[in-house]
DNA sequence: GGGAAAGGCAACTTTTTGGTTGCCTTTCCA
DNA sequence: TGGAAAGGCAACCAAAAAGTTGCCTTTCCC
């Protein structure tokens, strides 16, 4: 059951560690945690890369839930998502407290 | 001061990332995080997969520090490490205690 | 109105990744 | 002691990812 839902979890899980698992990506992430919406431009502003290289990444994380984008005027607002690290948090407390509990087991094992 | 940390913690956590952006490594970890160490063939048995192609997947996560893995005899034992886990979820917290720091800023500007 | 800023779209190149097959070495155990 | 089990190593392949360049459209604002 618990194993059930680590899997199902997992396939969730997988698309938004990939798309995590990107220097640049996280960066941009970052950047965006701080609650203020930004336009490509500015994003792009102040990395080596090009506007449309952060384009693709951004449409990366789009894709995968984690930004949202709306358009406003000429530009396009990208912002964080909060609700899709929860279910990152869920997956990797789901994993830990599985350790946890064959430690618990080991040592009761051990001391019995 | 804690955008250096972000950024810092974001650097380990990309390539932490990256090694869990894959289902079947996902489904390997999860499989290795009920505390048993498993063999190359036990964890490919069962699987679609190659025997040599499992063998990539762990060094993926070897590499990464998820897992680590000991010559026993013939055979090579990987096992869970709980310890890494802990840096993505210091980082997913990072970035989410930011978000909640965001709105709370936004909601003391609004009501004032 | 017209230039500049913002960005979408598409083609293309280069690396990386996920996977395979084949072969060799080491270890186990009947 | 000799086959079978476990697995390392290397070459190879196909698809996906990361990034670039070029060009076109939309919007802004002097």
């Amino acid at each position: 059951m618990s194993n059930v839902d680590t899997r199902v979890a997992g396939r969730d899980a997988a698309a938004l560690f990939a798309a995590l698992g990107d220097p640049t990506r996280l960066s941009l992430l970052t950047a965006l945690s701080d609650g203020r919406p930004s336009s490509i431009s500015s994003l792009s502003g102040g990395t080596e890369l090009t506007r449309q290289a952060v384009t693709k990444h951004l449409t990366v994380l789009e894709r995968a839930g984690l930004v949202e984008s709306i358009k406003v005027g000429r530009e396009s607002h990208y912002s964080f998502r909060r609700d899709r690290i929860d279910i990152m948090r869920a997956y990797l407390d789901g994993v830990s407290r599985q350790w946890d509990d064959a430690l618990e087991r080991l040592r009761a094992f051990v001391e019995r």
